[in-house]
RNA sequence: GGCGGCGUAGCUCAGUGGUAGAGCAGGAGAAUCAUAAUCUCUUGGCCGGGGGUUCAAGUCCCUCCGCCGCUACCA
């Protein structure tokens, strides 16, 4: 609980130190890696305007067998596949605008160096030794099964006869540290965060580690690091890997340096490669000498429209589009507000759309645009004097919850809430549009004796959103130096900010205020309203009415309708299907399960007004599937070519009803 | 299978043994500075089921049901 999180080089400026993982190169960037190095890049952000000497570090990782796989499936020499990738992720991270203060890659020269001295090391401590492995080898996938894994002989991936071979390695005496790194765990609580993942290391922890394996035969696997001391062997990835936490700050190198940023302050990590971190690298920190670092961070993983993302569903999302789509500081935003940190969340347009409707476009962005407004008309564009005789008490708390975000955001991200954090942020947002309301300047501008009264209210909305800025900055760097600027007040965000600047009254009256476009333009949404459900039946077109009567009459048998199963449903969830322009993806319950349906009416209804309508749905029509996404059903409308109404009921009904 | 977690409003979730909450969505109204953005009021809960402890249980215990996570060296 009482974090021994004092570094013990506050003599000097303090340092901040933080990375991702760095990324392996046989795919391209998702919005996983987005993920982290936007959170990352948040923290980094904060901790530089907090005065923080900050280093953060990304790269990636271009190592290993799959790698050189990905790139012999292209046709490229693993070096140049990994070139291409590389371009793939800096380039993303420019325009995320990400400030990462260095970009390693595990083929660059001065981190094989150290993965090198690392290896000389172990082996002079006496904690690597070679044995030889034998065990059940798939030949074309290139990877050994363990005996419980192998299926009658054949490789459980491919079906393909699988080979016993055995193989000489050197291993890592990781067994050695399990005590030990049960002990650091036990002993500082917010080593490995969240809690439940902490619970979960030491869960595995409770039975027996074993010794690592950390090489490969460089007959079998040549892309890699090669053994300093055994030219047959090239380095386990992971090992490679994971050096480049200390490689890059200098470990080996350049004494100073390293000191002066090791122990690292996070490790941010997806939750895919905890146990790595966790275990692996714990202990070769330990057989190394070296700290651990102070925190282990595990945060989870995004869904996309409620499912598992992967290449074959064919829905990765790319945070290309989405920063092209919403803008990179909404996105930033719309990840770190949607979700806890460490935990799982789900990403969907509707989704980010509602919030940059309702959060950024509405709160934020008219609050900001409003506030100019008046300044321009009522305060001849200038920040006005705010006069004491005309400050209320109403203003005071407006001050105190300014100043407050001080300590209440800045404890929310040392415990990476950002979510909370936004929170807090926006309790100030919503306070000074209601103090707007409450203030009502255009009433005062109408006699000219509530001049000093005027000025106050106005320069408390100005002062409240360069406060507003300081603490957004770190999410949407963009957007907020783009509010300081227009306020007039003329600091850069990007470098640690005099404590006054946090403080109330840094805006200078006098100064002119340049209002520019909104900061957030609503997104239209394709349709507002499918107007009641008792809404008056559409009239048929004249064209309609002809095909009709044009239709030869030809009758079914009572039992051939009776084949139909005809049920209420009630639309539980429904969205729109990206790259579909008339389909929506709809949940309905009909009493005994939740089936889900694809249907084309996205022209006619916006998803969420149809969320607890009632509706008849054709239960046991042939599941097929539209888009990718398989349709458990059809629901009935009226319209031939184009969606004129859905079919609903008057009264209420219990979902799962027979429909006759 | 073992260990751990979760189940609260239509949705997402917060809730230290003491009168069930927030945001969004829904409904009604006010205002006109603003991107029709805002503000005020408001509808809505067998707190998964059952049992127990207690003066008192969403909260603690047991049990059942449902969902989820971890179970390494991918050699």
């Amino acid at each position: 609980m009482k974090a021994s999180s004092k570094k013990a080089t506050s003599r000097k400026r303090k340092t901040f130190y933080i990375t991702t993982p760095i990324y392996y190169v046989n795919d391209v960037p998702h919005i996983g890696h987005a993920y982290t190095t936007i959170a990352a890049d948040v923290l980094a952000r904060y901790k530089r305007l907090r005065g923080y000497d900050t280093f953060f570090l990304t790269g990636t990782d271009e190592h290993g067998q799959k790698v050189q796989q990905a790139a012999s499936k292209k046709g490229l020499d693993p070096q140049t596949h990994a070139d291409r990738m590389v371009a793939a992720f800096k380039e993303l991270w420019k325009r995320l605008t990400i400030s990462n203060s260095d970009f390693v890659r595990t083929t660059e020269e001065r981190h094989k160096r150290v993965v090198q001295e690392v290896l000389r090391r172990l082996q002079e401590t006496h904690v690597l030794y070679t044995a030889s492995y034998e065990g059940w080898y798939c030949l074309p996938d290139e990877r050994f099964w363990a005996d419980d894994e192998v299926v009658e002989g054949k490789c459980p991936e491919c079906g393909r006869p699988v080979e016993r071979i055995s193989e000489s390695n050197y291993f890592f005496k990781m067994s050695a540290y399990r005590d030990r790194l049960r002990r650091h765990i036990r002993r500082h609580s917010g080593f490995i965060q969240p809690e439940s993942r902490r619970n979960e290391v030491l869960g595995f922890l409770e039975r027996p580690l074993e010794d690592l394996c950390i090489s490969r035969p460089r007959a079998r696997l040549a892309w890699g690091i090669p053994f300093p001391f055994d030219p047959d062997y090239v380095t386990y990835v992971w090992v490679d890997a994971l050096v480049n936490y200390i490689s890059v700050p200098g470990y080996g190198t350049d004494k100073r340096r390293f000191a002066k940023w090791w122990p690292a302050d996070v490790h941010l990590v997806g939750k895919d490669i905890l146990t790595t971190h966790a275990v692996y690298w714990s202990t070769l920190l330990m057989a190394l000498g070296l700290d651990l670092p102070k925190t282990l961070f595990a945060h989870g993983w995004w869904t996309v429209d409620g499912e598992k993302m992967s290449k074959s569903r064919g829905n990765v999302v790319d945070p290309n589009a989405m920063a092209a789509e919403y803008g990179t500081d909404a996105f930033r935003y719309f990840l770190l507000r949607e979700v806890p940190f460490g935990q799982d969340g789900d990403f969907s347009k509707p989704a980010i759309t509602a919030r940059y409707n309702s959060e950024l476009a509405n709160d934020l962005g008219n609050l900001f645009s409003r506030t100019l407004t008046m300044i321009e008309r009522y305060a001849g564009g200038v920040v006005p004097e705010p006069h004491p005789k005309g400050v209320k008490a109403e203003d005071r708390r407006m001050v105190e919850l300014a100043k407050s975000l001080y300590r209440t955001v800045g404890s929310e991200m040392d415990r990476f809430a950002f979510h909370r954090a936004l929170r807090e942020i926006w309790a100030l947002v919503d306070f000074a549009n209601r103090y707007v309301e409450r203030s009502a300047p255009w009433d005062l501008a109408k006699e000219p004796r509530n001049r000093v009264r005027l000025d106050v209210v106005l320069y408390h909305l100005a002062e409240t959103l360069r406060i507003l800025a300081v603490y957004l900055f770190p999410f949407m760097p963009t957007t907020a130096q783009r509010m300081t600027t227009e306020l007039g007040w003329a600091t850069s965000l990007e470098q640690a900010l005099k404590p006054q600047d946090f403080q109330w009254g840094r805006l200078k009256p006098g100064r002119p205020v340049q209002k520019g476009k909104p900061l957030f333009p609503r997104i239209e949404l394709p349709q507002t309203l499918p107007e009641r459900e008792t809404a008056a039946p559409a009239t048929p077109s004249k064209e309609s009415v002809m095909e009709l009567t044009r239709t030869e009459p030809s009758f079914i048998s009572i039992d051939e309708f009776r084949k139909l199963d005809l049920r209420v449903g009630r639309i539980v969830t429904a969205e729109k299907i990206t790259g579909a322009d008339k389909l929506l993806k709809l949940s309905v319950d009909i009493g005994t399960e939740t089936r889900q349906v694809v249907a084309g009416i996205a022209t006619k209804y916006a998803p969420d007004l149809l969320i607890g309508k009632s509706v008849v749905l054709v239960a046991n029509l042939k599941p097929a599937v539209i888009r990718g996404i398989e349709s458990q059903g059809m629901i009935l409308a009226a319209g031939d070519k184009t969606v004129e109404a859905l079919a609903t009921f008057i009264e209420p009904v219990e979902p799962g009803t027979r429909v006759k």
